[in-house]
DNA sequence: TTTTTATCGATAAATTTTTCTCGATTTCAA
DNA sequence: TTGAAATCGAGAAAAATTTATCGATAAAAA
C-alpha cells in the first residue's frame, strides 16, 4: 500500500529525513515548486529509490513524470517530526558546549525549545543567555515534575553525567540528549540519545588516514 | 576478522571505536586491568560478538576466559585512528557553534587541534579563544597552502557554507567537519563529513513520540 | 490522438551489518 | 592432573538496509 507510518522506521530514514528538509527549504527559498527524485539524488548524492522510500514514510503522494510538491513536502516531514507541537527540555552544564546549545536559535525549527538551564557553579547560576535562565542543579528534579519537562539535555563533563540522567529520570524525564562523553545507565523506558562528536570526528579522520594510505578510495559520508 | 585492517572498515564500527575508547579510559581510572567482550557489553549494552568483530579491527588479541588488557585496548585503539599523530585544523565561523568547537578542550584527546579561525566579522577579527586566533577570511585559502592544513571545520550560517567550502578546496583541504545545515558540493578526492544535531535531536524526539502513541509499554513494569 | 519520456510505487535482489553457533584455548578448582 | 567454566576467534545465519527492476501513470511532444 502506501508508505504510512509502520511505527517501525528504520533509523537511517530518521536521520536522512532532517537532511531532506533542510535541502526543501533551501530549494523552496529559491523559488521551486516541484521536485523530483532523480533530482534530489543528485544534488545529495543519494539513490533515487531510497530517497523515495524515506520520503513515503511522511505520507507524501508524488506524480509520476513531475515528483513531489516542495511545500507539500516540507510540510509533511513538520508533521511527521511533530515539528509544530514545541517540546521543551531542561539543559544541564553551561559549559562551552552548553553555552553554544542555549544560543543556538536553529532549534525552534525543529520544535525544540530549552526553558531552562542549570548548573552547579555560582559563577553561572542566576545568568541568563538567550533568554534562557541558569538555576542550581539542586532544583532540577523538582522542577522537571512541576513544570512536566520531559527531555532533558546533558552537556556536562563526563564524571557528572550519570548523576544529573539519575536526577532528571526522578524528575520525571524520559527522553535525554546526551553530549557527555559517558555511558548513561537508564531504566526501561528512558530513551537516550548519544551526540558524540568525537564518532563524526574520528570517522571523518580515518577515511583521510585510508585515503592517504591506499590513493583513491571513494566516500561517501553519512547523515 | 584477524586482526590486519581489511581497509575497508565499516562506518557503524567506526563510530563505535571512540565510545569503547571512553569507555574504557574511564574503566582504567577505575584501576580494571583486563575486561572481556561480555562485561562490555553489559555496560554499552551491545553484543559481545559484535564488540569482538569491532575490536578486531584494531589487531587486538584477547585470552580465552580473561578478555582483553585494557591498557592494551586503549592504546590499540589510539593507534588504530592515528590520535598520536596531531591533525591540524582551521575552523571556519567564530559565531557560538564555532566558539564551542574552539574552546572545547577535549579533542586534543582525539589527535586533533584547531590551530586558527577565521571569519568576515570584524567584530571577532583579531580576537583570541583558547589560544586560537581569528584571522579575516580572506586569508583563508592562502593560508591553508602555506601552513599545509588539510583538515578545515565549517561552522557558518548554512548560506556561507559552500563559498567556505570552495576556499578551504582551493587551498588544498581534503576533508570538511560540516556543521552547518547545507549540502556541499565537493569534487572528488574531498571527504565531507557532516554533523547535524538536528538529525540527533529529530530521532530522540521521534522515538519519544513513539513511544508515547503505540506505547503503554512500561504497563509491565508497574505493579 | 498517439507516442515518447520521466518518474512514481512496489517488489525483488544484493549488500551490509548484526547476531548466532561452535570448536579451541586458557584459567581456576577439585 | 584432570575437569568445568568462561571467553575468544572464525565462520555461518539472520536481519536490516540499500540498490536495482519493472509495470503503471501522467505530462509533453509528435
Amino acid at each position: 500500500m502506501n508508505g504510512k507510518p509502520d511505527y517501525i522506521i528504520p533509523e537511517p530514514t530518521l536521520r536522512r529525513l532532517p537532511r531532506y528538509y533542510n535541502y526543501l527549504k533551501a530549494l523552496l527559498n529559491r523559488g521551486r515548486e516541484v521536485v523530483s527524485c532523480t533530482h534530489i539524488g543528485k544534488d545529495l548524492e543519494l539513490d533515487p529509490p531510497q530517497i523515495r522510500k524515506d520520503l513515503a514514510y511522511t505520507g507524501i503522494r508524488g506524480v509520476p513524470k513531475v515528483g513531489y510538491q516542495v511545500a507539500e513536502l516540507i510540510k509533511n516531514i513538520e508533521d511527521f517530526f511533530g515539528w509544530n507541537n514545541i517540546d521543551e527540555a531542561f539543559l544541564v552544564g553551561v559549559g562551552n558546549m552548553g553555552r553554544a546549545l542555549i544560543d543556538y536559535k536553529g532549534f525552534s525549527r525543529y520544535g525544540f525549545k530549552i526553558i531552562a538551564a542549570f548548573d552547579n557553579d555560582s559563577e553561572v547560576i542566576g545568568k541568563t543567555f538567550n533568554d534562557v535562565e541558569v538555576l542550581p542543579l539542586s532544583k532540577l528534579t523538582s522542577l522537571c515534575q512541576r513544570m512536566n519537562v520531559h527531555i532533558g539535555v546533558i552537556a556536562t563533563p563526563d564524571h557528572a553525567a550519570q548523576e544529573v540522567a539519575d536526577m532528571m529520570i526522578a524528575g520525571g524525564i524520559i527522553g535525554i540528549w546526551n553530549f557527555a562523553p559517558a555511558e548513561i545507565r537508564t531504566p526501561e523506558g528512558v530513551i537516550v540519545q548519544n551526540e558524540n562528536l568525537a564518532a563524526g570526528l574520528s570517522v571523518l579522520c580515518k577515511k583521510l588516514q585510508m585515503l592517504k594510505q591506499s590513493g583513491k578510495i571513494r566516500q561517501e559520508v553519512r547523515e
